[in-house]
DNA sequence: TCTGGGGTCCTTCAGCTC
DNA sequence: TCTGGAGCTGAAGGACCC
């Protein structure tokens, strides 16, 4: 076996070359979640396990690959998942817990490199070209970080080497789960060109129905396909970039401590609420939990916007640009209530609220103005006194009135 | 079968200014 | 004074990702 190849499961693909320019990392815990729930259980090791919300609407959050076997996969409604493993453990997911993992695994990876692009709670991306000399070949890293994310974190890792993001993105979907897959960059075009176009990042359910309605299937059909054609499909922007990645480039680099663009909360319901009150009460929370994720953060943000989302699942959004950004929940609440009552619904059946603020930028270099009515001291001061509260005595500690006592749904 | 929650990015359209 | 186009911004929706 070749050191490209390292543990990877009979029937992969294999790819021989140099890999001294192949410097970007990209790894991915193997079902995250659920290798992270099993560490306290070792006895369900090897069996089928679901992690997945508990309520009536649940998803699958991540499943064992002995799940997986069956049929299960995440984001899939937990009835279906059910019905297609009964036999499987389900086990309620642990935030708290991946989040902790999560932090240990982003400082093992900071150790390898500063360089590091989270992506999410369980993959990166690397840029190992300043290591190379300290560590060695960065097929030789990706080994380095398999066995330490393993005998520190006690869960598995699979990892693509590449010499973009995007193609070593791929490289550690095939190698998945507990593999490692180094792409040469003379063999880019003979590993991407047989994939399915769905294999391409930003091609989703709905474009590969369209791509394939013009016939297109594989990553290599859309490389032969005129740029002009592509784009007119599926809007320049899009069409140009889905035929950069068919050839395998790939310029962006690996960016540490991208700033976040938006902050949100959401809400889907137990059952469909057609009531105003408690619909505001929904409304009135999230804005709160907005705005106090907004201050831990140090941010604030311009553009509010309210998501309602109905029982037929059809989902609006109306947003506002206020004249001076905030981290207030009341000017938040007030804002997003106004847009609600604004759609005029009577008594229609609700599935989801959301609260989102986008536009944001740091607290401390942005100007800020008073609310109308508000004098100095006024609301900010108040919530920022609550969150101390909170911090000491808990999240429940303190709430504003309407919402002592759960609102309904 | 019946679809969570947290995000990003793109497209389209409308309104405004020059 | 009116008109049309370009460019910008905001709003809304959709697709996608993990």
């Amino acid at each position: 076996m070749s050191r490209s190849q390292v543990r990877r499961p009979s029937g992969r693909l294999a790819f021989d070359g140099p890999d001294t320019d192949c410097t970007i990392l990209h790894v991915d815990m193997d079902a995250f979640y659920a290798s992270v729930s099993l560490r306290d259980r070792p006895h369900l090791h090897g069996t089928p396990v679901i992690v997945g919300g508990g309520g009536t609407r649940g998803v699958v959050l991540s499943a064992t690959y002995e799940a997986r076997a069956l049929g299960v996969h995440s984001a899939m409604p937990m009835s279906r998942a059910r019905r297609l493993a009964p036999q499987a453990t389900v086990i309620e997911p642990d935030h708290q817990q991946y989040a902790e993992v999560s932090r240990n695994v982003m400082a093992l990876f900071g150790s390898i490199t500063p360089i590091v692009e989270p992506l999410s709670l369980d993959e990166a991306f690397l840029d190992v070209s300043g290591s190379l000399r300290r560590l060695g070949s960065p097929t030789r890293i990706g080994e380095l970080i398999r066995a330490r994310v393993h005998d520190e974190q006690q869960i598995t890792c699979s990892v693509g080497v590449a010499s973009t993001k995007f193609v070593a993105k791929l490289a550690s979907t095939r190698a998945k789960p507990d593999g490692l897959l180094m792409i040469p960059t003379d063999r880019v075009i003979d590993f991407l060109h047989p994939l399915p176009v769905g294999a391409l990042w930003g091609v989703g359910e709905k474009t590969e129905e369209h791509l394939v309605r013009l016939g297109l299937r594989t990553v290599g059909d859309i490389a032969n396909t005129p740029v002009a054609t592509l784009e007119r499909a599926l809007g320049p922007a899009s069409g140009h970039h889905l035929h950069e990645l068919s050839w395998g480039r790939d310029p962006r680099p690996v960016r540490p401590d991208e700033p976040e663009k938006s902050l949100g909360n959401e809400e889907t319901f137990a059952h469909d609420i057609d009531d105003p009150e408690v619909i505001h009460a929904h409304l009135l929370r999230l804005a709160d939990q907005v705005a106090g994720r907004l201050r831990r953060s140090g941010q604030v943000g311009r553009t509010v916007s309210v998501k309602v989302r109905f029982a037929d699942f059809t989902t609006l959004t109306r947003s506002r640009t206020l004249t001076s950004p905030t981290d207030v929940g009341r000017e938040i609440y007030d804002t997003v209530r106004h847009l609600y009552d604004a759609l005029g619904l009577e008594r229609v059946r609700i599935r989801l609220v959301g609260v989102r603020v986008e536009g944001l930028a740091a607290a401390a270099e942005a100007p800020r103005q008073l609310l109308l009515g508000e004098e100095e001291g006024g609301r900010r001061e108040a919530e920022v006194a609550i969150d101390t509260l909170r911090a000491r005595f808990g999240a429940d500690a303190v709430r504003p009135a309407r919402l002592v006592g759960p609102p309904e749904g």
